[in-house]
DNA sequence: AATGGTTATGACAACGTGAGACAATTGATA
DNA sequence: TATCAATTGTCTCACGTTGTCATAACCATT
């Protein structure tokens, strides 16, 4: 490999004056800057980044943890805004996949330190309370938070999102939201369930019994709603106007399960979700409303909290919008 | 930071021994590695991976430049699989998102050979064939090929895919299996046609003209079947017992217009599918039947390769397999 | 010509690790 | 006591880069 002890043979010059060139210093005269430069680019010659982070005792790499890097295609967004902010920075990222609390874990954790990382992101793939890992490293938690409270935090804000769909929906003219709410043990479930009845209040409805929740895994989440829930409300007196789906995911065993009951999406009853999965919102029939979880955002506040020289806020929390499409009408005046 | 030099201060013994110690010579007695250990293990020491990337001259990283880690879930897989090796033979994985022949991806490359990376793996999210970027690095080709065909490859074995999935289908007792291909510029697409027409053959029925095919990109793809297609063929004379999608993000569409046709997907007509793409296969109802495409198989393999000593092989095939669901019963004989 | 100031260049050390050459020490055995 | 093997230590160099400091070259002013 060339080295700039090379580059320095060839242009007759001392080492010093190449990594002049190399550094952009000023104080190199423009002739013998070319010079060197000319022969920098014949025989590409790349700096050694190892030898740059033995001397500068730095090494420009954030660590990136990722649980469940495979389930969740939301959590991509999180790498690609953290990847986006650090490569504009001229950082380095090492993704590991990982599962808290594991070996694994560990073991990312200690190749990091290796590596002299400078800071590291813990995601996950929905919100929730994690175990903080012992680690000496400067730590952002995406997408999650440890109890003590400590540590710079970058969250969705959930309760603002449930506040906001709701708000739209009531603006709309629907009045009897039936909420479909993923388990308590997650975190944006609660906060979400908290916007949904303060937004009824601020409209005069009181909401607190038109929530839904199950209280296992998303997976026997969407079977309770699909099989038990749906068919009873649906099929009452007052039935819902509008469903309120925990997820996306949520949403598409919900469509198939109103069709099973006769009833047309948009026309009979509107449905609107959270996430804003790509691309199964747009393709489901008619295209799902829902609130877009902004997860590429979050990732770039994360990485670019994990770079920042001072210390960051505790917990930052960042802001949805909702996507508009077939699933939620305007409603006609009753 | 601690260093060797710090702990043969505290261990009282010199740098050398504790050198030993860190690389494993046998030649250090039992006491003495114990007494050094314990210091080690005590102070938190992490060697410096610049200093020995500099020392030996090599970098244990591996570079995984990947086109969309966005779009398509599917490409996790190969993240995953790569990752896995990597990290199980103790080399470090450095995750680039890219666009192929756009800076991105020089700047990528420029990247893993500062850090004088062994390998790179050039990941696509779909079949296809690209340009080679212009690199010393070691290369292994993930889900696509180049022209000159003398780059190691690791592609999906789709022709095998789509003659396994077709001879299983006549297996069943369908007799009209209608394929909704993906757009030729897709090699998969390509190749699954061949096996699709094979699989005909060998049981003695010429299917050559049962494929449809939107020469434009998959979003595309599915408003032309569902608009012009489906419903055309569904109500002709002789309706399709069977549709094969080329995609499960192309059945969910076919599933939504078979539903406004009428029609039952698993009663009224089968459908099948490639990718078993989690969890959208499981949550549709009916359960899709589709052809797992060995994503993480493929990423295991492309690392191997990445890492292994002698010359890959240019191009190595990988088999998939039925997932059974519910959307493809076993046919009442006609 | 001497002085001072600026600009350009070079010599050298140091970062942490690993390895080679070889000396020194210890303990056991002949 | 002499000899040998096992263990530990000393010393040196190398990897590639960059900060510190020193020197050289040049120009303008006195």
């Amino acid at each position: 490999m060339t080295t700039q002890r090379d580059i320095a043979r060839l242009a007759k010059t001392s080492l010093k004056t190449v990594s002049r060139v190399i550094n952009r210093d000023p104080l190199v005269n423009e002739a013998t800057r070319k010079r060197i430069q000319d022969i920098i680019d014949q025989t590409g010659y790349v700096p050694n980044e190892a030898a740059r982070m033995m001397r500068s005792q730095s090494s420009d790499i954030v660590g990136f943890l990722s649980e469940d890097v495979a389930t969740t295609s939301s959590s991509i967004d999180l790498v690609r805004g953290a990847q986006d902010v650090a490569h504009a920075m001229g950082k380095q990222m090492m993704l590991f996949n990982i599962r808290r609390g594991e070996a694994s874990e560990t073991e990312a954790l200690a190749q990091l330190a290796r590596f002299r990382a400078s800071a590291c992101i813990l995601a996950t793939s929905f919100h929730r309370e994690v175990p903080l890992p012992r680690t000496d490293m400067k730590t952002v938690l995406l997408n999650c938070y440890d109890a003590a409270g400590d540590t710079a935090t970058v969250l969705p804000d959930d309760r603002q999102l449930g506040y906001d769909l709701t708000t739209e929906l009531l603006r709309r003219g629907y009045r009897r939201p039936l909420f479909l709410n993923l388990a308590p043990k997650l975190a944006g479930a609660r906060l979400r369930a908290e916007g949904f009845i303060a937004a009824g209040q601020a409209a005069g409805l009181n909401l607190a019994d038109r929530i839904r929740t199950a209280s296992a895994g998303p997976d026997r989440d969407h079977t309770y709603f699909v099989d038990d829930i749906l068919p009873a409300e649906m099929t009452g007196s007052e039935p819902p106007d509008v469903l309120i789906c925990g997820q996306d995911l949520m949403a598409l065993p919900v469509y198939f399960a109103l069709v099973r009951l006769g009833l047309a999406v948009g026309r009979d009853v509107a449905v609107t979700s959270f996430d804003n999965l790509q691309p199964l919102a747009k393709l489901m029939q008619p295209g799902l409303t829902t609130m877009d979880l902004p997860y590429y955002d979050m990732g770039r506040i994360a990485m670019q909290q994990a770079l920042s020289e001072h210390d960051s806020p505790i917990r930052q929390l960042v802001q949805g919008q909702l996507v508009e499409r077939a699933s939620l009408p305007l409603r006609q005046s009753a």
